[in-house]
DNA sequence: GTTTTTGCACTTTTT
DNA sequence: GTGCAAAAAC
């Protein structure tokens, strides 16, 4: 019916978002629905149609959504300028571009949340608050939700210890021209509304605006959007208020829920046919999300057929349900499907160490995504911070980061004589390090020191800031520092050598891609960025990521891990409904990940802090909240929310201990007599077990009461 | 003064 | 098991 490519294949509310032209558009769009195909469409339509690439603008949740975006777009239209980044990168972009208007150093350095925590920290000491009780992060947290109701730093000492540690952080900040993440949405917006000219030379660039993930936007980036669109009108926000999980970051629902009565004549495009998930995945999610009071009811449906029962597994511990997990894996993979179809997700970052563990002990090949992302990690963040100090000579952790390492004599109290002497003449602090001679208060040896390090910066500052990769080169060995790493006493000094490798590859991969480079834009490019894919192998992996982190992607096969009460829903969201909702909108996300495939597990006790601390669990209310219908493995009971005495929890030991068994093993059994395994289902007490006997054919077992020994002889 | 070692407190989620 | 801050060793 329809040749057209950018058409093709799509259903009639789909087509409807794509060509839909004249006024505000808001698709609604479940999970799995087709969302990113819509988008990626619709700027396909309205290019082909005349829009310039490079006067539209799609704003993604993630600097990984938009490189996947980009990718798509570019492979429809074939053009690569559409305008594809994330909020925060977009605010930076713009700094960066008119930064005399906006007030800020050209090249400010970004700092990330630890950066923040290191400032933080200093500051917290210096105005008397070093204890233990003042903890950076949650000054942090302060400050950003002040920054994000644009609350400016007080003039003045006020005795309110907040406000002054605020004022101390941003004179701090500016001190180093850095800015922090909130800076880069507030200056932007807080430059773009007072200055008509300005907003028009940027806000002017574009004919329209397309925002991914609304319902995860705040204020903030809300403002932002009101003065890019304001001109023309011509905006597409696209997003599903029951898969926003950032309201604990300051996102507003609200946004999303009053697009109508903020764009005026806005059309609403719908989008509920589902075709990612089995119809069992499916409804058990909806049937899950359908527990949240604040929301508008919907109904997803796919004509993919209820496929597989959701498994629940319940383990004993912590290490268990890994166990579980892994052996989950190895049956998916058995039945056919590749590592890079198996994603394993959980509520925080600490959990990913025991999944891990159980996949090296199989040999599985796995990647993680989040935790310490590669840009994160000090051997790479070192490096940086020597790169960002040649381009910006007023950054005073960097130069703190880097002036000792490796070890020179340059000490605290060096360090802080020549920051007091930059502060006292006003000049940036890497230009001080040449003076060495002019710093009071210096002993001798110290004074050596600082003028050996000041060499070492000569001689990188010489160097031409084009191609990149040479002066990162030069840096490591002017520094010694792949023998500093050998030398250390540290049993990761193996993986922080390949990252420095890793590092060099990717200083080398942005000459051979940006002919017109510079240090500055290499380091502008990367500072939001967390993650490096390793595209050194291309072995397919299992994927391991947060919930949080797994929100747009999709997987064949899922398992979300830790349904315990204190960790899905977590404790700290355990004090409000709304918080309740949004964990279980965390979990809906998880859910609604999975293709064909789902498995849930829970453990019984699970110890933190490397096992020191004891203590059993409760199975996640969201269990119980589930249809038993569609569900393989027992549901904790009903009354599991009013159970007090927690020992009600433990069960026989036999079913929940990792199945004995792999499909191959030769077993024997006492009636039956000897045979192989076929294949192993299911987890917990239902946990069945098919065995190819050899005199009576296949028989399906129970494990827990089938008794069968494991034969000697191996394979065939 | 500087470097290394030990002891302590802590883990939600991210741009 | 980790990361940070105070204590001990250089």
């Amino acid at each position: 019916m329809h040749d057209d490519p950018i058409l093709d294949g799509l259903n009639e509310a789909q087509r409807d978002a794509v060509t839909h032209e004249g006024s505000p558009l808001l698709v609604v769009a479940g999970a799995g629905s087709g969302k990113t195909r819509v988008i990626t469409r619709r700027i396909a339509w309205r290019i082909r149609a005349g829009l310039l690439p490079w006067r539209t603008l799609a704003i993604t949740f993630t600097n990984k959504a938009a490189g996947e975006m980009r990718e798509r777009v570019a492979s429809l239209v074939g053009d690569s300028r559409v305008w594809l980044s994330t909020f925060h990168a977009l605010g930076a972009r713009f700094l960066r571009m008119e930064a005399d208007a906006f007030g800020v150093d050209p090249n400010f350095t970004i700092f990330d949340a630890q950066d923040q925590a290191t400032l933080l920290r200093e500051i917290l000491k210096q105005q008397g608050l070093g204890g233990r009780e003042h903890r950076p992060r949650d000054y942090a947290a302060a400050i950003s939700s002040l920054k994000n109701l644009g609350e400016l730093p007080p003039e003045e000492e006020t005795g309110d210890r907040e406000l002054d540690v605020y004022r101390a952080y941003e004179r701090a900040l500016e001190e180093s021209r850095a800015l922090d993440f909130d800076d880069l949405l507030c200056r932007t917006v807080r430059g773009l509304e007072a200055d008509d000219a300005l907003r028009d030379r940027l806000a002017g660039r574009f004919d329209t605006v397309l925002i991914d993930e609304y319902q995860d936007t705040n204020r903030i980036q809300y403002r932002l959007v009101r003065l890019l669109v304001d001109g023309h009108r011509d905006v597409c926000a696209t997003g599903d208020p029951d898969q926003s999980i950032y309201r604990w970051r300051g996102a507003d629902v609200r946004n999303i829920l009053d697009f109508e009565r903020d764009f005026p004549g806005t059309r609403v495009v719908k989008l509920e046919e589902n075709y990612r998930s089995t119809n069992g995945i499916l409804k058990a999610a909806s049937v899950l999300i359908a527990h949240n009071t604040q929301r508008v009811e919907r109904e997803l449906w796919s004509r993919l057929g209820d496929g597989e029962p959701i498994r629940i597994a319940a383990a004993s511990t912590e290490g268990d349900e890994a166990r579980q997990v892994v052996q989950g894996v190895e049956r998916a993979i058995a039945d056919g499907y590749g590592p890079h179809e198996i994603a394993v997700f959980y509520r925080t970052n600490a959990s990913s160490r025991a999944i891990e563990q159980a996949l090296r002990d199989r040999n599985l090949p796995y990647v993680i995504v989040g935790a310490v992302e590669f840009y994160e990690r000090r051997e790479v963040k070192d490096l940086l911070a020597y790169l960002r100090l040649l381009v910006n000579p007023r950054d005073v952790l960097d130069l703190q980061r880097v002036v000792n390492v490796p070890s020179r004599g340059i000490g605290t109290k060096s360090f802080a004589a020549l920051r007091s002497h930059a502060e006292a003449t006003g000049r940036p602090v890497r230009e001080v390090v040449f003076d060495a001679d002019a710093i009071p208060g210096l002993r001798p040896a110290g004074r050596r020191a600082i003028r050996g390090f000041a060499e070492l910066l000569e001689d990188l500052l010489a160097m031409p800031t084009s191609p990149v990769r040479p002066i990162l080169e030069r840096v490591i060995e002017r520094i010694g520092y792949r023998r500093y790493l050998q030398d250390a006493d540290d049993p990761l000094t193996d993986e922080r050598l390949e990252n420095v490798d890793e590092l060099v590859r990717a200083l080398h991969e942005y000459d051979l891609a940006t002919p017109d480079g510079s240090l500055e834009r290499f380091l502008a490019e990367t500072a939001l960025v967390r993650s490096r894919e390793a595209d050194a192998d291309d072995e397919p992996r299992i994927t391991l990521m947060t919930l949080h982190a797994a929100k747009g992607l999709e997987y064949p096969v899922v398992f979300v891990t830790s349904l315990e009460e204190g960790i899905l829903p977590h404790s700290r969201s355990m004090d409000s409904d709304d918080a309740i909702e949004e964990e279980r909108r965390l979990l809906y996300v998880g859910m609604t990940r999975a293709q064909r495939r789902l498995s849930l597990s829970y453990a019984r006790s699970r110890g933190g802090y490397g096992g020191s601390f004891g203590g059993v669990s409760i199975p996640s209310r969201f269990l119980t909240e589930l249809p038993e219908a569609l569900i393989e493995g027992r549901l904790p009971g009903r009354r599991s929310l009013e159970v007090v005495d927690d020992s009600a929890w433990f069960e026989p030991e036999a079913y929940d201990d990792a199945p004995p068994f792999e499909p191959g093993d030769r077993v024997i059994h006492d009636r039956f007599g000897v045979g192989r395994v076929v294949r192993l289902s299911g987890f917990g007490p239902t946990a069945k077990v098919t065995v190819d006997f050899l005199e009576v054919g296949q028989k399906k077992l129970i494990l827990e009461y089938a008794a069968l020994r494991k034969a000697l002889g191996g394979v065939e």
